[in-house]
DNA sequence: GCAATTTACTTTTTT
DNA sequence: AGTAAATTGC
């Protein structure tokens, strides 16, 4: 193997095999190349490469590493465990599921099933949502999860009666979990942690069987997977974490950052390797994103350096609002796209909130710029995705409530909220799954004859698919059954833009299930139905594909783009605003800093003097972390409109009547119309078609200027002041 | 029991 | 503004 084309750092934290080892390493710092010769080096030095285990983030990158290894060592890089933490247990907890009272079919919940599971225990324990927020229930009890706290240890004095709930809720919520032969993605973590507790002989498999740990985004990493890595590595604490404190952006999902903190107090021998050379971005980049991020007070002491050249300063634009920053970002792209020095997936656009894609793609669509929404709705999080999928899993896993309540009256089959009430009461006096109790219902006098008939119909129809899951491969399966069903059928007669929507996206999943079967000529309905619980859209984004890509923040971790554009840097947007402490305040300024580190060539930010949030125009400060920033390397641009009035930051005239000026949590409009009498907010209109009115709200500029008018008759439309000729009555 | 209408809620980020 | 949930009317 050839080591030289790696700095001493990078070299030490490749051949340092044995024992613990803390690779602390700044963005860009070459810490994927590092992981990659790591474990090709492991290889050639005669380890199995069925005893590494190496964990990363997303499977993207399990994929993208092991391509590279396969490119160092050849085809034995097949033998490496690699993947998510919760791919990799996912399969180990279906291989021992005897030895938890599961079944190796079980189902992974995702957060939208164990949110309605949450809602339907509360419903029954005579919770109001009102009382108690479910989300906020599911966030406790995932937190818990996290953290390893039990139902029976789940602490009930903290927030007093609420926490009482809480508790209940949970203990019902795992009851029921386990009934349904279920897992939800904590589950996914902290099974695997009991089962091993629990048996000191599956504990030993393990340890032999994962010689050689590796772990990727360590500082991501919460208190179960810590648990989990200090069982597995106690054998030979070989155990090998390579992350960066200052990119840790997800301990709302229960990361902890302590993990990489207290790495050396937790194993004492370890040696720490600093990777504190970066690679990827100019000076200019790099200054920028350190000016801000040392304003952090929790942090590993580090100093990132580069021998890059200075290149381009760093732009920081001010734009009217989201259209003219979408604008902005189209015409600087097509500007640079014509010097010919970039291709287009040079480009990303990163944004703190999925919401703010929309005016982007519509920019781009009218510039005809190709482009890539990573993320945003999940394919696999739509209505009727999850409907045929929930069909998918009734099959191998029946006691699927979740999935069982999702289809039983879809497509409509008479059974309505009554008798279904019926059929819970049921499954909970005889603590059997819903689907066992439509097996059951002749002992029942509660139900009538008609929903009886209804279910035991669907269970029959259950039960027939159930068994040709052994006769035909997935594809046949699901599309003998999607026929027999009717659901595209449905769809495709009701003839409405949505419905066909949906009705596309439904040939879509099955092009996909097709594409499977023919890849994947082994593998189960199982192996599907896991595959895609744990897929994420990042997994599926290619970055050879010929677009600019817009994505999350969150989502952009571990990528590089030699142009990048982080927009709506205001505050209350990035960072993004809630109660905010400033643990909160750190993690926003984290994400900034990935963002920042993202970019090779040139770094765009961009704020708006308006946003439309909610559907309504606010008026916006820029954001915090552009103050923070190291002037030398910036350069301030703007609309070029009026630039002494864009320095007026939110105090620029906006025409108000007496009654608006009472009233001034409205928010703010700029009027152009040219017309003498002055629509505003109460004026009275008149229109063509729709008569007499009021308008009630505005929102929008110039040419899109926008009203919402109560009309006489009581209709209320929603008018482009460019297109509806309103008169000023 | 179902469709149509109204209301409420969302925008944090995701395995 | 756009969707999901809830309510109402048939």
């Amino acid at each position: 193997m050839n080591l030289s084309t790696l700095n001493s750092s990078q070299k030490n934290a490749v051949t340092e095999t044995e024992g613990p080892v803390l690779v602390v390493a700044g963005a860009g710092s070459g810490k994927t190349m590092v992981l990659t010769y790591r474990i090709a080096y492991l290889i050639s030095k005669g380890v199995n490469p069925s005893n590494i285990l190496a964990l990363t983030f997303t499977n993207k990158a399990a994929d993208e590493m092991k391509e590279r290894i396969r490119h160092l060592i050849g085809a034995q890089a097949e033998k490496l465990s690699m993947g998510t933490f919760h791919s990799i247990f996912a399969r180990m907890l279906r291989f021992e599921s005897a030895s938890l009272n599961y079944s190796s079919s079980y189902s992974i919940y995702d957060t939208d099933d164990s949110l309605s599971l949450i809602k339907r225990i509360m419903n029954e324990l005579d919770i109001s949502d009102n009382f108690l927020n479910p989300r906020f229930v599911q966030s406790r009890i995932s937190k818990a999860k996290n953290k390893l706290i039990r139902p029976e240890a789940y602490e009930n004095n903290f927030f007093g009666i609420h926490e009482n709930k809480i508790k209940a809720i949970y203990e019902v919520y795992q009851q029921r979990l386990a009934s349904s032969n279920a897992m939800d993605f904590d589950d996914l973590l902290i099974k695997p942690i009991e089962l091993i507790e629990k048996d000191a002989k599956i504990l030993q498999k393990y340890q032999k069987r994962f010689q050689y740990i590796l772990v990727d985004e360590y500082q991501d990493t919460n208190h179960a997977q810590y648990k989990m890595l200090k069982l597995l590595s106690g054998g030979t604490n070989n155990i090998c974490v390579v992350g960066d404190d200052a990119q840790s952006i997800y301990k709302w999902r229960g990361a902890d950052i302590r993990n990489i903190l207290d790495f050396t107090r937790d194993y004492s021998e370890a040696r720490i390797i600093r990777l504190e050379q970066n690679y990827r971005s100019t000076r200019s980049i790099l200054s920028v994103a350190d000016s801000v991020i040392k304003r952090n007070l929790n942090q590993i002491e580090k100093n990132l350096w580069t021998e890059n050249e200075e290149g381009n300063k760093v732009s920081v634009y001010e734009c009217l609002d989201d259209k003219d920053e979408a604008n902005y970002i189209c015409k600087t792209i097509t500007v640079k796209m014509m010097s010919k020095e970039f291709n287009i997936n040079d480009f990303a656009i990163l944004y703190r909130t999925n919401a703010q894609s929309r005016s982007f793609e519509e920019a781009l669509i009218k510039s005809t710029i190709p482009y890539v929404v990573v993320a945003g709705t999940e394919f696999y999080r739509r209505k009727e995705i999850k409907d045929v999928i929930a069909y998918l899993r009734l099959l191998i896993n029946p006691d699927d409530d979740e999935s069982f309540l999702r289809v039983v009256n879809f497509p409509s089959r008479g059974i309505g909220q009554v008798s279904l009430d019926s059929l819970m009461k049921i499954s909970i006096d005889n603590h059997c799954s819903l689907f066992k109790s439509t097996g059951i219902l002749n002992e029942s006098s509660v139900l009538s004859e008609r929903a009886k008939k209804n279910f035991m119909s669907f269970h029959d129809l259950i039960t027939k698919y159930a068994q040709l899951t052994e006769r035909l491969n997935i594809n046949e399966l699901t599309r003998s059954l999607i026929d027999e069903t009717g659901i595209l059928k449905m769809y495709k007669e009701e003839g409405s833009e949505d419905s066909l929507n949906r009705y596309e996206n439904i040939l879509q999943l099955l092009n996909g299930i097709q594409d499977f079967t023919i890849s994947n000529q082994g593998k189960s309905l199982v192996d599907f139905l896991n595959d895609i619980a744990l897929i994420s859209e990042i997994d599926k984004w290619e970055d050879k594909s010929n677009a600019v890509a817009l994505m999350t923040l969150h989502s952009a971790k571990g990528l590089e783009f030699k142009n990048v554009f982080i927009v709506g840097c205001e505050d209350g947007l990035l960072p993004l605003s809630r109660d905010s402490n400033v643990d909160d305040l750190e993690e926003e300024r984290r994400l900034f800093y990935v963002g920042c580190t993202r970019a090779k060539k040139n770094l765009h930010l961009s704020f708006a003097r308006n946003r439309n949030r909610f559907g309504s125009l606010y008026p916006q400060t820029r954001s915090r972390f552009l103050d923070e920033i190291d002037e030398r390397f910036v350069q301030f641009e703007n609309t070029g409109v009026s630039y002494s009035y864009a320095h007026r930051r939110n105090t620029y005239s906006v025409k108000r009547t007496a009654q608006q000026k009472q009233k001034s949590v409205m928010p703010n409009y700029e009027d152009f119309s040219q017309e003498e009498k002055i629509l505003t907010i109460g004026s009275k209109v008149s229109h063509d078609v729709f008569g007499e009115g009021t308008i009630r709200q505005m929102s929008g500029f110039g040419d899109n200027l926008k009203a919402v008018v109560e009309f006489d008759s009581g209709v209320r439309k929603h008018l482009m002041l460019k297109f509806a000729k309103l008169k000023v009555l």
